[in-house]
DNA sequence: CATGAATGAGTATTCATTCAT
DNA sequence: GATGAATGAATACTCATTCAT
């Protein structure tokens, strides 16, 4: 039932999406929706809780096999990109909400576990970053942020039959910042 | 009118804003607004294009006094995010509407319109982006959407009374691209 | 449901008529309307179908003591005034609507449906009308035109306590046409 | 201008009229014509009273050749469809708000003034059947509503390139009515 | 657990009407 | 006379939520 939510919320966003857009991707009724959650906003929450715990255990999944920091980092972001924009069925609709929905289409009282959900999931990418052998004086969480903002954005122009693969995308993202561009 | 519209749109989302919120802003009853805009979505819209025209005119502005490429693309993106960060009571709104409003809030009629704007505005990036002297086989594309996400994602973590100044985030985003980040 | 629905639109017609008459008149709110019909105009459809058959059965059960076709027609006209104007607490809304709901009061999707249960009611009359022995040569469909033209105009001018019982109405239409008025 | 109104009215109905579609009738704003009428109700009342001068002109019109009452009454008749039904650009937009307005579609308080108009326009028709030579004992006002109930349905069925002239039509149910329809 | 029916607080939108210019 | 802009009351319709069954 979580999984036909996260589908819903991720393909029209919070706003649009009517309990009972939900109920019928769950060949449910929309008034038994509430026997499972209070209300709309802690549907969504769950989902977006959902959505943390999944795509977290997939990168920590990829960081397994050892290798370089920045290996790590590009490893993560491949998967990352993967549960975001890939085709698996189950998890990708979760990651989507990642990103289709904002902050502030939460009710306002969900705030608060919203932000400690983000961080959460940001956290691991926070230790990738601070293991990174960098250049002194980087300003680390600029660059994690400027790292998320670049990925949370792959979903708006990812096309699933373009030229590019969230490996590749990975791949070319990673060196970019590595390497730098200046010939 | 346009202002005050956009003002309400960026800050509770265009789902939320309702008619009498930006009627009230305006200092009009909500039936008025439909004198010059048919329909919420058209206002909407109308906002939408405001702020490309102004964070254009604000970006293009701000490469007059020549310089290499890479000086150029950074003096762009710090207009950009003095835009979309700045106090400047004008323009801020205009340019928030950008990151807040995501392409679902659009009523679908518009979405052809919303998506020739981006475009349009993308392309000032995409000519800076195509001066820069580059690595052979660099994906230009791929860096602009690489450079725009982590842009647009900046007025979701930017505090207005935090460490960075727009010109100071713009300065180590380019820094970080142009250089790489390997010690 | 339908009831009340029929007596406030025959009472203030369809465009005056408020969802919230309505839903007064059925003891629910407004909005409950809607679970049942999705539109002002629908319901509005639904009230006219049950109108027609409503009109039609009345019709058809005072056709069957055998007799003359202008018997059979005398008996089919009052059946039908006193549907429209009898003071039946059922039937007579619905009836009613037939006539003070003028066709393009309809939403213009509804025009066809409209059109098809006119037919369908009249056919009756077709019928009855075809079975008399007239005078060759006779237009037929103008006469059952003229018919029906002098019967929708009845609830115009009826008044439930003036001299004439819609029996009588009845009778003397028929014999105008009948017999003729010359002396 | 009037006329302009009378075309709109008879075509979409009171209801459904805007003041903004008269307006753009006659070439006018919407705020204009209050100079000229002090209300949407007026204005009907206005373009109401107008037809009725112009179809009862018609009709006395008609009436001016001496003849016998049946044909008298037939010329009345063709007179009153003419202007109905009939493509004379001027006349034929007041007549039909006749019957494509019902009286519940006027506000009330112009209720009193409408019954005035149409009873001082059915006086024509009353002196008509009053002059027939008809049968004893006929009720001569029940007649006269059958009549007219007739020909306001005509503009409901009539098509402009079908068989049947108003002239016709006229000599049908005046014969129908006169000689009886019995063999 | 699930449902169907009902609710009521919104929400965008319409439109007759007003009025300063 | 005419207009553009504004008003505000009304209205159909939506939807999260409730609850008896």
């Amino acid at each position: 039932m979580l999984e036909a939510a996260a589908r819903v919320f991720r393909q029209k966003g919070y706003g649009i999406t009517t309990m009972r857009d939900i109920a019928a991707a769950t060949g449910m009724t929309a008034g038994s929706i509430y026997y499972h959650y209070p209300s709309k906003g802690d549907l969504l929450l769950a989902v977006y809780a959902e959505g943390v715990r999944r795509v977290t255990a997939a990168v920590q999944a990829a960081l397994e096999p050892d290798g370089t920091p920045w290996e790590k980092l590009q490893r993560a972001i491949t998967a990352h990109l993967q549960m975001m924009v890939g085709q698996a069925p189950g998890d990708a609709p979760f990651a989507g909400v990642f990103v289709q929905v904002l902050p502030h289409d939460f009710p306002p009282e969900h705030h608060e576990a919203l932000i400690a959900l983000r961080n959460g999931y940001e956290a691991t990418f926070r230790t990738l970053i601070d293991a990174l052998p960098l250049k002194r004086g980087t300003d680390r969480r600029l660059l994690r942020l400027q790292l998320i903002g670049a990925l949370n954005h792959v979903p708006q122009w990812y096309r699933p039959n373009g030229p590019r693969t969230p490996q590749a995308i990975a791949r070319v993202m990673t060196r970019h910042l590595q390497a730098g561009l200046e010939p």
